[in-house]
DNA sequence: TTTACAACAGACTCATTGGTCGGTTAGAAT
DNA sequence: ATTCTAACCGACCAATGAGTCTGTTGTAAA
């Protein structure tokens, strides 16, 4: 057979590409198609539809990505440290580019939730995945944190600036912002010590 | 003459609540007409075309209106107190609806300012606009707050992390997230004072 | 070698979009 | 009363969107 499984993964990196860079609805399957060097046939052979579509690069793409890109940054020793770490290496390291084309999570999050049940869906239980993964490894080190902490809302809270810092980041066009909000991010996050 | 300047204002009032609702993309010109009960004709008569309409409603109703909200909040003598009453009264007084609508600006910048220039210089300055009214009115106050402390900063992460609060409550569909970061901002920002 | 079907090709439909353009009407000015 | 123009009407257009459908081709099994 031609490599049925190849055709399929190629066209949802290259829609995970178009949907970070244009979000979902922009997206056109036409541009895709172009890019893929297929034909509508093909894709129609492998997705159900644009939605279908949507979910699998989200499934497949979106949410191993994401969370191969938290987990390391809580689950380590000392979460408080590798956090700010985290964040800050994102300044430096991601290209401005980059920032600026902002979190697909995010994205997707403010296009998609309030129009489609089942991104919504989709999206709601990443972002409990995620918190989660924060919440959890904080309690772990609640001894060396300050008393009375809700560490839920803690989690929430530092993923809300995360994603606010790199929706500023796209009307400003550059990395300044970013880093002013993620530095004071990280002062916050130091602070949680006792 | 037909009251020229009623049409042009209830023009950009739907627009502007359809903008919000829907976003400026996905907002139809056809679904404006028939709320407004008037042609084509009539909207191109005020406006060049979709994009100069979407400026008008930027420039002349969310601008002023969001201002307007913000002011009172950091102006008061007690900036500190009276922003997180600003914040808690958003929990309290909106509905579930309006919160998980998101905030125009926020929505906006993060539709548009990828895609149009136009959209992004007038969102870029909105954005530097409050910024400087929440810094200027805690450097007023600096004398109370903690010694070190970088107002520009600081005002940044305060509405990055509003913003992405919203953007939060859109997946969940209810107020309780929003609650919650909320919380947490409110004692970030009480923990500046000394 | 024939068969059978998954894997693909691409022309087509249909809805919807923003935008244009020639015509009509209200009403102020002369 | 006539004229003139801003204000408005609505049929029409080209472009583009997702999705359908008929037909072709590669390839593994019999």
């Amino acid at each position: 057979m031609r490599d049925a499984e190849q055709t399929r993964q190629k066209i949802l990196g290259i829609a995970a590409d178009e949907i970070r860079q244009s979000g979902f609805t922009a997206t056109s399957l036409s541009i895709i198609l172009a890019r893929c060097n297929i034909s509508k046939g093909a894709l129609y052979h492998h997705f159900a539809n644009k939605l279908e579509l949507g979910y699998a690069v989200f499934e497949e793409i979106y949410t191993p990505m994401f969370l191969a890109m938290w987990a390391p940054a809580v689950e380590s020793e000392d979460p408080i440290a590798s956090l700010c770490h985290f964040f800050e290496n994102m300044s430096k390291e991601m290209s401005c580019d980059e920032i600026v084309c902002g979190c697909p999570l995010n994205n997707l999050c403010q296009e998609m939730s309030g129009v489609d049940e089942g991104f919504r869906l989709r999206i709601l239980n990443m972002q409990q995945q995620l918190n989660h993964l924060i919440a959890f490894n904080l309690q772990r080190i609640s001894n060396e944190l300050r008393a009375g902490l809700d560490f839920n809302q803690v989690a929430y809270f530092i993923v809300s600036c995360f994603h606010g810092s790199s929706s500023l980041s796209k009307s400003a066009k550059n990395k300044e912002l970013f880093d002013k909000v993620i530095r004071e991010l990280c002062s916050y996050i130091q602070a949680l010590r006792k």
